[in-house]
DNA sequence: CGATTGACGTACG
DNA sequence: TCGTACGCCAATC
């Protein structure tokens, strides 16, 4: 079974990959969007390829914090992909985010775009 | 191998 | 302002 893993694991070029590194880049107690990301990387209109990659996000390592990215709307919309609902919100405000209804609060203000604080 | 789905976003009416 | 349609690419059925 190690074979197919491995394969994927010794490519470490994938688009993937890079979305797993712009997450990892944001600070603790701030998000980004999924929209973010795709732009960031030149993939604005593939944005969901990014919430694939978060799919496959799990036991990557180091950890992705995936629950620090939302959609456009501030909506936890991955919370559902969590081992928990509750366990991307208990993330945030664990991080200082606070996180209303599956909402991130001040979402403007704690968003955390990728393209302009690595100003590329 | 073809059709459908999906942690989104933008465009159009 | 709200609702619907489309694009994008990979994985799954």
């Amino acid at each position: 079974m190690s074979d197919k893993v491995k394969i994927q694991d010794d490519k470490l070029s994938s688009f993937f990959e890079q979305v797993y590194a712009v997450v990892r880049l944001i600070p603790k107690g701030r998000v980004t969007s999924y929209g973010a990301i795709a732009k960031y990387l030149g993939t604005a209109k593939s944005s969901r390829m990014v919430g694939w990659a978060m799919n496959s996000s799990h036991g990557q390592t180091p950890d992705v914090p995936a629950h620090r990215v939302v959609n456009r709307n501030g909506l936890l919309s991955g919370k559902n992909h969590f081992g928990s609902p509750d366990a991307m919100e208990k993330l945030l405000k664990k991080e200082g985010v606070k996180v209303k209804n599956d909402q991130v609060q001040d979402f403007k203000k704690l968003f955390w775009d990728p393209a302009l604080e690595l100003e590329l």
